[in-house]
DNA sequence: GAACGTAGAGTTTTT
DNA sequence: CTCTACGTTC
C-alpha cells in the first residue's frame, strides 16, 4: 500500500515529516483532514510507531470520528495492537482528570460531575440569589458568559477580583458571584467547561510525575483547527510537548471564527516561537471548490487588513456563476430557497445541499418552507436532542445516581415531577444546608430523621430519599441503560407524562424513549458504564448531530465549518444579521464576521447561493434590512441575479455604470451598496442637472445621524449608531450606550446631539 | 402545593 | 413572536 501516492508534494512533506514541530497552514479545501489522517497512518504503517503513543486532537467529536474511520481505512488489513487516541480537548481533559486529578490536592474526587452551560448558568442563578443580586439588572446567562471568559484569559476569581476598578459596581458584582460560583462548584466535585482545560493544565504543571508519563504516552501530537485553540489549550499542548516535540499543527488564519469564545490567533505566532525551527509546511492548492467560488471568497476575505494574506489556487474549472437573489421578504426568500432545493433534488436525488445562516434563529422560516413541499430535512443546532427539559430532567437523575450530593441535579428534579415538595420545602432545605455547609441530599437526610415540622412534607421527602438511594445501588451494579430506564420510570416521570396525554407529552416521551435507545447502544458498543455514558452526552456538541448521508442540511454557518457540500445557499444577507449588528460596531469583530463569510462560501463546492430580504419580522415587529456589505465585497461580474424584478445587484450594477459614465472621479470614496444610498445617489443626480441644492440638504439634515457615528444623548451619554431604520420623522436608530445596552430611538424625539 | 394565567424580557456564534 | 418568571386562584 502507497500511503504517499495520492498526495501532492506539499501534503507528502506534511505527513513525512513527522519528527520536530510543524505548523501546517492549510487553506480551504486544500486537503486538511486528509493530511492528519494519512500522517497518522503513515506513522503506524511505516514508522512503526504504535498506536497508543499517538494523539490527534479535534475541534468536535464528529471530527474526531470522521478521522478515527479514514485512518481506519487507510490502514484496513493491517492488525493493531492499540488505536491512537483521537478526541477533542475536552473530551482529552476528562480522561485525564477522571485518572488523576485527586493529585491536585483541591478535594476534587475522580467522580466529579460535568456541568455544561446549561447547568452553569442555573449555578449562577443560585449564586445570585444567594447574594441578594435582582436578575434583572444582572442576567445569569452574561454573567456566566463574563466569567467563563476570564477563565479562558487564565483569571480566576481572586484575580478576576483584583481587577475591579473602584467604581465597578457591576464587575465588582460579577467578581463576587464569580468567588461564590467557584465555591459551590468544588463543594459539588463539579467542574464546568472551563474548568475541565484548567484543571488538566494546573495538573500537569504541578505534578511533575504525571506530566511525564503523558509526555511519555503521547510520543505524536496532532491538533486540527488550531486557530481556534485558546491561551489554555495551547499550554495543554505545550506542557504534554516537554519531553519531545513530535507536534504537528494544522490550521487557518482565514478561518478563525472562535476569537469571542477565547481562542486566539496568535497561538500561530506562538508556534514558532516557542517551538524553535518549526517546520512551516503550506497548502495552497485548493481541491474543493470551482474556481468562481473561490475567487468569490478570497475577494471577500480580501478586505480583512489583520491577515498574512496567501495564495489559494485550484485546478477546477471555472464553474458557474454564484447565484444571487434578493426576496421581498424572509417568507419568500424561505420559499425560493426551498423551491430552489426541489428543483435540484428532481435533477439529481442524491444531491447533498446545505442551507446556511447566522442565527439558529432563522432556521424555522426554512424548516417551515421545506416542510410545505415535503422536503425532507436534517437540522443541525439549536435546540438540540440533550438540550430538552426532559432529556436533561432523566440525566439529572442519573448524576445523582452517581453522586447524591449534586445539588444542582438535585434542585432540578426534586419536585419533578410533582411529589409533593413545594417552594416552602425546598427553601428550608437551602437554608439547612448553607447552615450545616452540606448538600441538599445531606440537609434532607437531617430533616427526616429528626422528623419535625409538617408531616406531609416530610414523608414526601422520604419517598423521594428512598427513590434516589434505590437508583443509587442500581448505578453500582447494572449497566448504564438500566439505570436510564429505572430513572424514567422508578421516579414516575414517565407515569406523569402520559397522564398528561397531550401531544407535546407523547413527544417527550418519544424522545425519553430515544435515551433509552442510546444508552442501550452505548452498552453495546462502549460498555463503559453509566459515568462514561454522561461524560459523552455532557459533552456532545451540536456539530456533533450531522450525518453525512442528509440530502438537506440546515445549521449555522459556524456548524459547517470543515464540513462541504456540492451545493450551499447561504442566506440572510442582510446589515445587522449577517455581519451581526453586534459586531458592527468593532473592527476586530467585523473582520471576524468576514472570515466567517469566507467559510461559509468556501463549504460550496459547485454552486453557491447567495439570498438576501428586504424586511423581515424581529420579534414580531415588521423591520425593513438593508443588503449586508459582504455582498458588495464580491466581485459582481462573477454574479448571476434570479431576483424578479429590480434588486439591489441591479441597482448596484446601474449605478457603477452611472458613476463611470458621468462621474468617474467625484464619487469616489463613497460607495453605493444599499437602495437608500442609491436613491440618494439619483436624487444628487438630478439635483445637480437642475441646477438647485436640494440633495445638499437632504443629506445635511440637522439630527440625522449615520451607523457608526457617535451621539450624545441626554439620558445615557456617549454611544454608537448601530443601525438606522426609515427616514424623515419616524427614523429610528439603534444606539449602543457603553454601561446601558443597545437603545432604539426615535430619533426626532431622542433629543440626540452629535458627540 | 399545584394549575393556570399574565407580564416581561430576549436571540450570535459553542466545547 | 415565544419562552420564562412570577402572581393569583383553587
Amino acid at each position: 500500500m502507497d500511503l504517499l501516492a495520492s498526495l501532492n508534494e506539499q501534503q507528502r512533506e506534511a505527513v513525512t515529516t513527522t519528527e520536530g514541530p510543524v505548523l501546517v497552514l492549510a487553506g480551504a479545501g486544500s486537503g486538511k483532514t486528509r493530511v492528519i489522517a494519512h500522517r497518522i497512518a503513515y506513522l503506524i504503517a511505516e514508522r512503526g510507531i504504535p498506536p497508543a503513543n499517538i494523539l490527534a486532537v479535534t475541534f468536535t467529536n464528529k471530527a474526531a470520528e470522521e478521522m478515527r474511520e479514514r485512518v481506519e481505512s487507510l490502514l484496513r488489513g493491517s492488525k493493531l495492537a492499540s488505536a491512537p487516541l483521537i478526541s477533542t480537548f475536552h473530551s482529552l481533559c476528562v480522561r485525564i482528570l477522571r485518572r488523576d486529578i485527586e493529585a491536585l490536592g483541591e478535594g476534587y474526587t475522580r467522580d466529579f460531575t460535568i456541568y455544561d452551560q446549561d447547568d452553569s448558568i442555573r449555578l449562577v442563578k443560585n449564586c445570585l440569589k444567594e447574594l441578594g443580586y435582582d436578575e434583572q439588572r444582572l442576567s445569569a446567562r452574561s454573567i456566566q458568559s463574563a466569567i467563563s471568559h476570564a477563565k479562558n484569559s487564565g483569571l480566576d476569581a481572586e484575580m478576576f477580583a483584583a481587577r475591579v476598578e473602584y467604581n465597578d459596581e457591576r464587575r465588582a458584582a460579577i467578581a463576587r458571584v464569580f468567588r461564590l460560583y467557584d465555591e459551590r462548584l468544588r463543594a459539588n466535585n463539579a467542574l464546568d467547561f472551563d474548568d475541565l482545560l484548567i484543571k488538566t493544565v494546573q495538573l500537569l504543571r504541578r505534578c511533575a510525575d504525571i506530566r511525564q508519563h503523558y509526555n511519555a504516552k503521547f510520543r505524536y501530537i496532532l491538533v486540527d483547527e488550531y486557530q481556534d485553540t485558546n491561551a489554555l489549550q495551547f499550554a495543554l499542548v505545550q506542557l504534554l510537548t516537554e519531553q519531545q516535540q513530535n507536534l504537528c499543527v494544522v490550521g487557518d488564519e482565514d478561518q478563525s471564527i472562535y476569537k469571542w469564545r477565547g481562542a486566539d490567533i496568535t497561538n500561530i505566532l506562538n508556534f514558532e516561537k516557542h517551538y524553535k525551527d518549526a517546520r512551516i509546511i503550506r497548502l495552497e492548492q485548493n481541491y474543493r471548490s470551482t474556481q468562481n467560488i473561490l475567487d468569490a471568497a478570497s475577494h471577500v476575505v480580501s478586505h480583512n487588513t489583520e491577515r498574512k494574506g496567501k495564495r489559494l489556487w485550484t485546478a477546477n474549472p471555472t464553474g458557474e456563476k454564484i447565484r444571487y437573489y434578493q426576496a421581498p421578504d424572509a417568507e419568500m426568500e424561505a420559499r425560493f430557497v426551498a423551491a430552489t432545493i426541489q428543483e435540484h433534488l428532481v435533477n439529481d436525488p442524491r444531491a447533498r445541499i446545505a442551507v446556511l445562516y447566522r442565527t439558529n434563529a432563522q432556521s424555522r422560516l426554512f424548516e417551515e418552507a421545506l416542510r410545505r413541499l415535503g422536503i425532507p430535512y436534517q437540522i443541525v443546532g439549536g435546540f438540540s436532542f440533550y438540550e430538552r427539559a426532559e432529556v436533561r430532567d432523566i440525566i439529572a437523575y442519573l448524576k445523582l445516581a452517581l453522586n447524591p450530593h449534586d445539588s444542582l441535579a438535585l434542585q432540578r428534579i426534586i419536585n419533578t415531577p410533582p411529589r409533593g415538595i413545594g417552594r416552602q420545602t425546598v427553601d428550608e432545605i437551602e437554608r439547612r444546608a448553607r447552615d450545616c455547609g452540606g448538600s441538599y441530599w445531606e440537609a434532607i437526610s437531617i430533616m427526616t430523621e429528626q422528623g419535625d415540622g409538617r408531616a406531609r412534607a416530610i414523608a414526601a421527602l422520604k419517598g423521594f430519599q428512598q427513590t434516589i438511594t434505590r437508583l443509587v445501588t442500581l448505578a453500582q451494579r447494572a449497566p448504564a441503560s438500566e439505570v436510564v430506564k429505572a430513572a424514567i420510570i422508578d421516579t414516575g416521570y414517565e407515569l406523569a407524562l402520559k397522564a398528561e396525554g397531550t401531544e407535546e407529552a407523547d413527544a417527550r416521551l418519544a424522545n425519553l424513549q430515544e435515551l433509552v435507545n442510546a444508552a442501550v447502544e452505548y452498552d453495546a458498543r462502549e460498555g463503559g458504564g453509566l459515568r462514561e455514558f454522561l461524560d459523552a452526552a455532557a459533552l456532545i456538541s451540536d456539530a456533533d448531530q450531522y450525518r453525512h448521508d442528509a440530502r438537506v442540511t440546515l445549521m449555522t454557518m459556524h456548524a459547517a465549518k470543515g464540513l462541504e457540500f456540492p451545493i450551499v445557499f447561504i442566506v440572510g444577507l442582510e446589515d445587522g444579521i449577517f455581519p451581526h449588528a453586534r459586531a458592527a460596531a468593532d473592527r476586530a469583530e467585523l473582520e471576524e464576521e468576514r472570515r466567517l463569510c469566507y467559510v461559509a462560501i468556501t463549504r460550496a463546492q459547485r454552486i453557491l447561493y447567495l439570498t438576501h430580504a428586504m424586511k423581515r419580522r424581529v420579534y414580531g415587529e415588521e423591520l425593513s434590512a438593508e443588503p449586508s456589505q459582504f455582498l458588495s465585497e464580491l466581485p459582481l461580474e462573477l454574479i448571476e441575479d434570479l431576483s424578479r424584478g429590480r434588486s439591489w445587484l441591479s441597482l448596484k450594477r446601474a449605478s457603477i455604470a452611472l458613476e463611470d459614465r458621468y462621474a468617474p472621479r467625484r464619487y469616489q470614496g463613497k460607495t453605493y451598496d444599499s437602495v437608500d444610498s442609491i436613491a440618494e445617489f439619483f436624487r444628487r443626480r438630478n439635483a445637480r442637472t437642475d441646477q438647485t441644492d436640494r440633495a445638499a440638504a437632504v443629506a445635511s439634515q440637522p439630527g440625522e445621524f449615520k451607523p457608526g457615528t457617535h451621539v450624545r444623548h441626554p439620558k445615557y451619554g456617549r454611544g454608537l449608531v448601530i443601525k438606522r431604520e426609515g427616514t424623515g420623522d419616524s427614523a429610528k436608530i439603534i444606539v449602543n450606550f457603553p454601561g446601558y445596552g443597545q437603545k432604539k430611538l426615535i430619533e426626532k424625539y431622542a433629543n440626540l446631539e452629535p458627540a
